[in-house]
DNA sequence: AAGCCGGGGTA
DNA sequence: TACCCAGGCTT
């Protein structure tokens, strides 16, 4: 590395650092040491604002203040306490990696140990590593992303192989080495507060001098993404099915959204289904002839990343069912909410609520 | 390399 | 709407 290079990396790393000092964020996972607790957040905030993720945060180190709590704990209160998160494969991993922790016998303490917990990647590694290691790993997240392809104005795409190699390596040669913690934390505050996706305010950025995408007018369109998102169509339709005090419910199982949560009797359709469809529909004949359907949602739209989720809810009340479909069993209606559910489940216990 | 996995906030 | 978020796993 050449003299003027290296210089240019300090003041970038000590303009940087003085923005922290002033605008920084305080934060309940800040200024700790506790690995665990570190973990837990980094896991929480995976594709996730802090806005949204602080609560869980509280509530998760309350109920699991270690890692042996957690380690012990029923899968089923884990993703209870993730509710309403997504991304419910954070939970999974979560449960699993408390168990390899503990096989270990305590929190791994270095960079290749902790990246083989599962759920725990590049970025997470890199900030277990050097929040509460203080080991010299630069953080690459969405905000490191725009920061960097801004001011040295790089338009390699960020989601492609190369992209991601280049973007490493610079944020590795830009790290504040004597103060991986403290520069890590103010390059992701910069980012999230002073370099924001849209309508950044660069006349108060301490970097607009040497910001190359400000010089040359394309802060707005940097970084690059490659792929944009398809969203698929899907029609559901879910009955809320109450017997005697009791409900219909299933878990989800692998291969679709929402593996490992419950949810009611549920029916997929290629079209949009009406009441007549579904009293029709030869996976209702279970329900029997007295059935009474109500409905409670209607061309109701549930976005997801990547489906648009159209569904239609009713409550169907019986006496007696002629079985029990396949996958579902019974449970007290009193003990409904003791079952994680997809936000959408929730809103439709809810509806449930108010008739 | 590409696809998949949630939910909420913002312009 | 479209895009973004302290990304990671599977195929």
């Amino acid at each position: 590395m050449n003299e003027k290079h290296n210089n240019g990396d300090l003041f970038f790393a000590k303009t940087i650092e003085e923005w922290y000092d002033k605008n920084r964020r305080e934060l309940p996972w800040r200024d700790i040491t506790d690995p665990y607790r570190i973990w837990i957040s980094e896991i929480i905030l995976q594709q996730t604002q802090v806005a949204q993720g602080y609560d869980y945060f509280l509530r998760f180190i309350r109920r699991f203040p270690t890692v042996e709590t957690l380690s012990s704990a029923n899968l089923d209160e884990v993703l209870q306490l993730w509710q309403g998160l997504g991304y419910y494969s954070r939970a999974r991993n979560l449960h699993q990696a408390a168990r390899q922790i503990v096989n270990l016998g305590g929190f791994p303490k270095d960079y290749k140990n902790i990246r083989a917990l599962k759920g725990v990647g590049d970025y997470t590694a890199a900030a277990i590593s050097s929040f509460a290691y203080g080991l010299p790993y630069a953080t690459v997240d969405g905000n490191v992303y725009r920061v960097l392809a801004r001011v040295f104005a790089i338009d390699t795409p960020i989601d492609t192989t190369a992209g991601k190699k280049q973007f490493a390596q610079l944020a590795q040669q830009l790290l504040d080495k004597k103060r991986p913690a403290l520069y890590n934390q103010a390059l992701m505050d910069f980012g999230a507060l002073q370099c924001r996706p849209k309508s950044p305010d660069c006349t108060k950025c301490p970097l607009i001098a040497k910001c190359a995408a400000f010089a040359s007018k394309c802060v707005d369109t940097l970084p690059v993404k490659q792929k944009r998102t398809k969203v698929k169509d899907r029609h559901l339709v879910y009955l809320y099915v109450r017997s005697k005090g009791k409900i219909l419910l299933r878990q989800r199982q692998q291969g679709d959204i929402w593996q490992g949560l419950y949810e009611p009797f549920l029916m997929e359709y290629e079209q949009p289904a009406a009441l007549h469809d579904v009293a029709n529909d030869k996976r209702t004949v279970w329900l029997g002839e007295k059935a009474v359907f109500r409905n409670i949602l209607s061309r109701y739209t549930h976005m997801l990343t990547h489906q648009r989720l159209n569904v239609e809810a009713y409550l169907v009340s019986i006496d007696e069912p002629k079985l029990t479909p396949d996958g579902y069993c019974w449970v007290d209606e009193a003990n409904r909410d003791e079952y994680p559910v997809s936000r959408l489940v929730e809103i439709i216990f809810e509806r449930i609520n108010n008739n």
